[in-house]
DNA sequence: AATTATATTTAGACTAGCCTAAATATTTAT
DNA sequence: ATAAATATTTAGGCTAGTCTAAATATAATT
């Protein structure tokens, strides 16, 4: 069994992989949860024992298939009871992130299973993440970010690529949600900013800050 | 904030106090978290620095009424969480202890209450338990025992003075369950057996054992 | 009332997870 | 290629929560 403290080692190297690439260096992880490089080493070291993550001093760390398989749990966790929090308990999509960070911890065999099956297998999670199935298989979004697109484009939302609370709460204060559709009316070269179209009701302006954090989906 | 481990000691001494009162020795305390007496020295001295118990010496503790209202908080949320568990992801009265046991923890000002509205403010729990409202409160339930009824009394099932998921698999296999009705067809002095009749159409012999762990509510 | 039995506390130690400071390895830049 | 900068590990220490063994206080028994 696994400490939570473990749980949170295995789940920021599955992150920082995915960014960054293996092998995953002490520092990147000891930025991501906040804590002492050495601390980190300690961790690694117990992993490794663990057979959780291949690792040789001084070159990083790297999950193994174990490793990884329970690591997309976690996520499969996290983004199930986000899921639960937001559509049965009524939080917002801003509010829900150091909740789903401790219920993902919560030891059961089936608990997120059948947390699933009352959720109706949602594939996505409040902010368009993708949910592993209890196989660890997900479907893979877009990655296209709605700074990319041309005046005239349509396209739906998809996805973030923030997850801190002030950007996703003026996300929301602007009626930019997962699964709107909108259009580029205009892109301003000067400051990359843009004039979309939220259909069906809102045009507004919006940064770059906002639209290179934004995942859509261009309608073909 | 305390950590998990004050909890459920305040869970403990709440517990305690309510079956043999006041005040709660050591080795009671120990008995009930598995833990050895010089552990909870420690802690009781812990709880007493945070204003929690009242304590000296050699004498035993007792609540305060902050560390009251905090016990009552967590029972609040193992039983609102077991509804939960029972009712939302169909799990049996006699597997949702230890899930509950761990989601009581979870650190929220508000997931408790939405969790509550979201269950229609139940006032029972799957074992018949009185769920405290947010200010504490709770209907006290019957404290009769089916065993002190007389051949023809008529009563309805409200609780079990058991938890452990034995019994409570036992009795639902009997199809006993929270909220049927019955009736006393005889009583056999020699064991204290019981043939009863549960409502509409089940007639069985149940032991002392049994009968002497159901909580009723008798028809007047 | 003294003695024995039981309950409780103290003393000292252990583990997990964290820390800082110092040592060492690797990488980068001159 | 060597020096400087950076990254990583080691060493030693801290806290929370636990333990066992020993000391001490309370309760029970004669």
């Amino acid at each position: 069994m696994l400490s939570t403290s473990e749980e949170n080692y295995l789940k920021a190297l599955y992150k920082i992989a995915q960014v960054k690439g293996n092998p995953v260096s002490t520092n990147d992880l000891a930025d991501e949860l906040s804590t002492s490089a050495a601390s980190v080493t300690d961790m690694i070291k117990k992993l490794f024992e663990k057979k959780l993550v291949d690792y040789q001093r001084y070159q990083g760390a790297v999950l193994t298939s174990e490793g990884g398989r329970l690591a997309t749990e976690l996520v499969r966790r996290h983004r199930l009871w986000e899921c639960f929090l937001v559509e049965k308990l009524g939080y917002g999509w801003d509010e829900v992130h150091d909740l789903a960070e401790q219920l993902e911890h919560i030891k059961s065999v089936d608990l997120v299973d059948r947390l699933e099956e009352y959720l109706q297998f949602p594939r996505f999670d409040p902010h368009g993440d993708p949910i592993p199935d209890r196989h660890g298989k997900f479907t893979i979004r877009s990655q296209q970010l709605l700074c990319n697109l041309s005046q005239g484009d349509r396209a739906e939302v998809v996805g973030v690529a923030l997850h801190d609370s002030q950007f996703l709460r003026f996300l929301g204060e602007m009626h930019l949600e997962i699964g709107c559709v909108l259009e580029v009316l205009e892109v301003f070269e000067y400051d990359s900013s843009m004039r979309i179209h939220i259909v069906p009701d809102t045009k507004t302006l919006i940064s770059s800050i906002l639209s290179k954090n934004i995942y859509v989906k261009k309608y073909s």
